[in-house]
DNA sequence: GCAAAAAATGAAAACGTTTTCATAAATAAG
DNA sequence: CTTATTTATGAAAACGTTTTCATTTTTTGC
């Protein structure tokens, strides 16, 4: 291993010299400000190009405490929907000059509450955040709220209205779709593998469901709907507890696509033929749905767009610089659609 | 919208006034140097939690001019082995004082080239990349390491030995034992579905099979192995061209799970049966094999060990400080096991 | 051509931390 | 009890940028 160190960087005041000008000129053409001749700016933005020049972050965030950086905490990125999500948002925040610190909570409520500490001891200018399912009381985003922080919600947010932004997508609707869906196909019982009321997904989406169903005059017995971990083996379990009745469903809307397979591979196990004898409806459009044979019915949740209207909303907010607001909003919701497959 | 302001922020001349100290004794306590009494130390700390000081990173970044801050590029996040990768990197980091920038490139040569740019100028004080797989020319790499920042390729890596530090899968052993699998399975034909030979991947993936291959005795011939772009529809093509010969396969080892499940779908269509007449193994071990049906024998690469030793690398160039090699090293091999499953 | 206004530039302070150098206090050696 | 040594603290400069205020230069209106 050499000895080469790294090559000495140019300042602001390197180019104020080669160009004889006061380093306030050279910063001030460089950040376009309307006080200094087009000539001047020209020359001053060759002269940095010709030296390599790159501002400093740190010098400049410390002038005007800003670090530039917004903190993202999520479930797990290696779920579809987050990661296609993150990626919208981290292309848009980086044309925006920003950088985003990713952490994942692994859905554990309380290191989700030691990240929120870590990314505000980081000095985000923001947070975005997708809560834990377990996340009910939402006190530690408040404190960091009330310090001035910016913080958006997306997919998973708080039940009653927050201060905070969210972007959310419109699970009511998805709900109703699947049943709707389920109904038109043909479906005269229909049972529903929902998450814990506690989170707004699995509340609005078994809102919908029970809409679609009241509108086609059918009951939603007790004993058709099971709020479970969406789990793969919880899935299993629960389809097991539908399929241990007198009278069986002839169709089932679960509200994510790891139960959905799960069910799907159970029907398998048990020789239900999918659709005939049981028609299955996921959500979220995780890719996996589309490879299982038969492919599954799932509601889209358009990523991309929750991603960028979560950015939108964030510049926003950026702009209001620490004026937060000091009462509950309303969610911003993202239109879903039903995709349908052969498994109903 | 309130105009509830920020709160004023605690700095270490706030904690300097209320103990009657100096701000430099403060800043030594606060990094635990050692001329500072031990009772002093405690009173720092304790009023420094009683004000709720939070480090300006800004204001010691410029002074000893870092960013704690690491740039990552890979083609996508929302690939598993990428997503498994990336998330124990960042948790690495995170325990380090690091916060990770991470791009994607989307698999676009330009784009890894800007990207490159951006994070350099961005000042990361090192790179993490799986490239492209494009990226044979890889100058733009070289261009940032001269000026001195550390680079550490994972996965993807040049072919021919490079002087950044490299920690790649053991892609020859898991060509090889893909081969031998299906050799032990009874196949007397296989063919082999690669990548272009232009990345490491796949040429070690093939060298490997061929070996296996080689051991048994067994011919490889050219019509055997095809190089495309591993998508699904390029697999799709791949093994209708396999099977449009006199003798067709009755193994298939695919170099990605993408294409190995294409295969899977292909069979289904022909109503091939696997694994009876054509069994299939796929490399990476993606989700999706384990469920579709039957699930598919597959590589595992341990994505976990790989970020790992990453992170060790990396910590061991910033220690380094700058000075950077000289000579090519030898790429870091992380073991790979088989997994078998129904499909052969 | 001159005053007034506008445009362009410069000087210097400030952001919060770390560190060098100097100095003071405490301890050890004689 | 000195003197030398170690330990602990402080003063001040430095990191590179931005911005306020002051000043100079240019333009405009008459």
């Amino acid at each position: 291993m050499s000895k080469r160190k790294k090559t000495q960087e140019n300042t602001i005041i390197h180019i104020a010299e080669a160009l004889k000008l006061s380093p306030a000129t050279i910063s001030r053409a460089l950040n376009d400000h309307p006080y200094v001749k087009a000539q001047t700016k020209k020359d001053v933005l060759e002269m940095a190009a010709q030296l390599g020049y790159r501002r400093n972050l740190m010098a400049s965030g410390l002038r005007n405490n800003k670090t530039k950086t917004v903190g993202l905490i999520v479930p797990r990125i290696s779920m579809f929907f987050h990661a296609e999500v993150i990626t919208t948002i981290q292309n848009a925040l980086h044309q925006q000059g920003y950088k985003l610190i990713i952490c994942q909570s692994s859905d554990l409520l309380e290191l989700e509450k030691e990240l929120t500490e870590i990314l505000y001891a980081s000095r985000v200018e923001a947070l975005i955040v997708a809560c834990t399912l377990q996340t009910i009381d939402f006190s530690h985003f408040d404190k960091v709220i009330d310090q001035g922080l910016p913080v958006i919600f997306y997919d998973r947010a708080p039940l009653n209205g927050h201060r905070a932004t969210m972007v959310v997508g419109d699970d009511v609707h998805g709900g109703y779709l699947a049943g709707k869906h389920l109904i038109d196909r043909g479906c005269k019982r229909i049972a529903h593998l929902s998450g814990h009321l506690s989170s707004n997904l699995y509340r609005n989406r078994l809102s919908g469901f029970r809409q679609a169903l009241m509108e086609a005059g059918m009951e939603l017995g007790d004993d058709q709907v099971l709020h479970r971990e969406l789990s793969a083996e919880e899935a299993h379990k629960a389809m097991e507890f539908f399929f241990s009745k007198e009278v069986v469903p002839d169709g089932v809307f679960l509200a994510n696509d790891v139960s959905a397979i799960a069910a799907l591979q159970f029907a398998r196990e048990r020789g239900i033929p999918v659709p005939e004898k049981l028609k299955i409806v996921g959500y979220s459009n995780d890719p996996r749905t589309s490879i299982i044979s038969p492919p599954i019915s799932t509601v889209e949740q358009f990523p991309q767009q929750v991603g960028l209207r979560v950015v939108t909303e964030l510049m926003a907010l950026l702009k209001a610089e620490g004026n937060i607001p000091e009462t509950d909003t309303a969610p911003i919701v993202i239109p879903v659609e039903l995709i349908s497959r052969a498994s109903s």
